[in-house]
DNA sequence: AGGTGTGAAGGTGTTCACAGCC
DNA sequence: GGCTGTGAACACCTTCACACCT
């Protein structure tokens, strides 16, 4: 979709699945299957109408609606997502900013004015809201999201660091920022571990050029399975002391 | 590893792989699957033990160690991440705090004093950062990934809505929060889809009780197959009009 | 000639089911 | 008897390759 946005801007008329997938880092073919799941929207020959394209896709994302949204708990980063930029370009309108602090009630951010958590029932029902984040600190999360399931939203984009239990039927999103960036860390060790392998191996490897992006089963599988030593000092599967 | 931790501070001695799948909502065979790339921690008709695993697991994915981080781009997002306390929890810490505007200069935030921009080079040197957050705008982030890198970062959290473009073994984990929100958004038109048709077919359909969790390709197919028309006010395929 | 749409081949990830150990 | 560790079966997803359309 960014690809196909980036084409539109440049007034590009056509693609062909092979350019667009160039764009778009993946594989031409899977890109014109996944396309022929929404219908035949190309032409053989020619390839695909970009805006006739974006439309379909944003269609079928749900992009062509306006999604109202509520944003509880208006701290750093509940300010920081009613300022976020990038929300009303893709179809969201905040429709009410509400934290549960009296004074922070009446005050403006993002343009907007916060108010209390009282108001929430009914500012829910009165802007047909479906989507709820909450951005609250850790305690008050369950308690929010039972409010606003209970008037009505039957999705939730949940920032605090707790799992919420919810009714079936209501979709909860959770956001943990740490995973993130223990995903980071868990690469850097291992960059570390491979440099270090590297060095001590003394570039008896075969092809040892740039074993950039591993993965992690096969890497250790083989190591994996010689050593069933037991729980005593032993050594990780996929990364070398 | 959040269902092992709970466990683990219930004082919980060992689990077996049913008991844990259950916490965790996976399947069993995958989780002993899972473990078995680690190397063999279980016993036989005892379980894993709980604190053994849940070191053996912390290692694995690299939380025994201290990893500093910095933020730059201390606005409404960066303090909110300042002041994250998921990261401290996790084995992340925060050694500085940068931004570009020297009136933040000196300025506390979350008990630390922001510094310039100017000693970027010099804060990843001395503390040995190779992980990076970058919260600046979007015009600021391509800038700010290759001074980062050039001073020695070798792994970017990037929360600016801009795609970076780095050298080759630079990793860098993009979040765009809108991007969670179109998911949930479309799951909510998926709901809104589901229940017309079925307000529409009048309950003549087999076991239409709660189709809480569908999938889209297999959903839309037999449909696609029969439209084949062409670009004419035609229907979605996987969401009735 | 150029490029889509798609059956078929090829992979990868998940689940089953059971031998083997405690 | 209970539970792990793992081959084998299965399901799903990706890629190939080519018939068919413009």
């Amino acid at each position: 979709m960014r690809a196909l946005t980036a084409l539109s801007e440049r007034s590009v008329p056509t693609v062909s699945s092979e350019e667009l997938a160039a764009a778009a880092g993946v594989n031409s073919a899977k890109l014109r299957k996944d396309f022929s799941y929404l219908g035949s929207y190309g032409t053989r020959g020619v390839g695909y109408d970009v805006e006739y394209l974006v439309y379909q896709i944003s269609r079928e994302l749900g992009l062509t609606q306006d999604w109202p949204v509520v944003i509880v708990g208006i701290g750093n980063l509940g300010a920081a997502l009613a300022n976020y930029g990038g929300f009303s370009a893709r179809g969201f309108r905040v429709a009410a900013l509400i934290d549960a602090d009296p004074a922070m009630a009446g005050k403006p951010v993002a343009g907007m004015s916060v108010q209390h958590t009282d108001d929430l029932e009914k500012i829910i029902e009165e802007n047909g809201v479906s989507i709820g984040v909450i951005a609250t600190p850790a305690g008050a999360a369950q308690q929010v999201s039972e409010r606003l399931i209970a008037a009505g939203v039957t999705s939730i984009l949940n920032f605090a660091p707790t799992v919420l239990s919810v009714p079936e039927g209501v979709d909860v999103r959770k956001v943990d920022l740490s995973i993130e960036l223990q995903i980071l860390a868990f690469h850097e060790q291992r960059k570390a571990g491979e440099e270090a392998a590297a060095a001590a191996a003394g570039g008896s490897s075969v092809g040892g050029a740039a074993p950039a992006a591993a993965v992690v089963p096969p890497a250790g599988r083989s190591a994996a399975e010689t050593r069933k030593g037991g729980p005593e000092g032993d050594v990780p599967a996929v990364m070398p002391a």
